[in-house]
RNA sequence: CGCGGGGUAGAGCAGCCCGGUAGCUCGUCAGGCUCAUAACCUGAAGGUCGUUGGUUCAAAUCCUUCCCCCGCAA
């Protein structure tokens, strides 16, 4: 088939190399260079360098709205449109432009988890399952008919970093195989009723309020590892955390127990954060045993 | 030229402001103690203090060149 893809980020890797190999990729979509990183640098996303190594044509408007964008769309004369975490709204004109329409990955077993950030979301809420849905792209926002899905289990040690990387694994063969058997699937409505949406994810949420349950902590921990990272703030330092465990321990919540040969911080309910991996400003992330070797927290210290 | 932290023994850190014998915790090795040990005791090895040039009687420390790592912000 030829095919028109739309992607920006890690996630949608994968799934244009696997794309590009099973059909006509005639064209990629992404997100326009921007400053960002270190020195306000003008940045190319990750699809759009490996469009760029495959040799494919790479456009990056800033709205899919404007007639001469569309009528370029239109002129490609492909099958269907791929769309895997683009970031930028389809026009219903674009969703109706292609004979077999414009069908999404999703990083989520729908109608779950719709929206900006279906994979942290399903690790902080606890999900034991998450997955991914092919689904046929409208207008609302992840509301389309389900074409495929595929679970993927989340074990109580996985981290966001992890179940992504999976799912982007995942997204990819299940996608290419979705397209191959395309005429006999019969796409199926999602149950409203079951519908949740995955906020993007705040940045203030990040800063680890130890005042809460032991679980909701540590789950927050790894759903945001290793990005954005929850963090706690000592002595005017931000420290990242990484990876905790769920112990017993009295004290006021947010109250360092020890900081010498481990970081214990109390938190709700008779319960404490055992601090396993961390990192300093500066410095790269290590475990708890390795920065203690060199550096103490201070007992009774409240974060 | 967005803001900022860092590169010191295998690991993690201190020392730098206020130049003057390179230090701490851990690890490694050897020996000892012990029924035994990841415990304890004794000893040892291991460093061009990221790189270049400069200032100085003397530079990890002050100034300078470049390289690398990271945090914030986006």
């Amino acid at each position: 088939m030829r095919i028109v893809f739309m992607g920006t980020p890690d996630f949608a890797v994968p799934v244009l190399k696997a794309l590009a190999k099973a059909h006509d990729v005639v064209a990629v979509y992404t997100r326009a260079p921007k400053e960002s990183g270190r020195g306000k640098k003008i940045n190319k996303s990750p699809i759009h360098l490996l469009a760029e190594e495959l040799g494919i044509p790479t456009r990056t408007p800033k709205t899919l709205k404007s007639e001469d964008e569309q009528s370029f769309l239109r002129n490609l004369q492909a099958d269907m449109a791929v769309v895997a975490a683009y970031g930028l709204l389809l026009p219903q004109a674009v969703l109706e432009m292609f004979p077999k329409g414009c069908i999404n990955v999703h990083a989520s077993l729908l109608p779950r988890w719709r929206g900006a950030a279906p994979i942290q979301r399903a690790v902080e809420a606890g999900d034991n399952k998450s997955g991914i849905s092919i689904m046929q792209m409208v207008q609302a926002l992840d509301a389309g008919d389900v074409l495929a899905q595929e679970e993927v289990a989340i074990t109580p040690e996985m981290t966001g970093g992890e179940l992504h990387d999976r799912l982007a694994e995942t997204g990819a063969p299940l996608l290419i195989k979705t397209l191959s058997r395309f005429a006999e699937i019969l796409p199926a409505k999602q149950d409203e009723a079951l519908v949740t949406y995955a906020q993007k994810i705040d940045k203030a949420e990040c800063r680890l309020d130890f005042d809460n349950e032991a679980e909701t902590l540590r789950n927050k921990i790894r759903a945001f590892s290793p990005y954005p990272a929850a963090y706690f703030v000592y002595q005017g330092e931000r420290f990242k955390v990484y990876k905790a465990a769920v112990i017993d321990g009295c004290g006021t919540p947010g109250e360092i127990l020890e900081g010498d040969t481990a970081l214990v911080v109390a938190v709700r309910g008779g319960k404490a954060l055992n601090i396993e991996r961390i990192q300093r400003e500066g410095k790269q992330a290590m475990d708890i045993a390795e920065l203690l070797k060199g550096f103490h927290f201070a007992k009774g210290t409240q974060l």
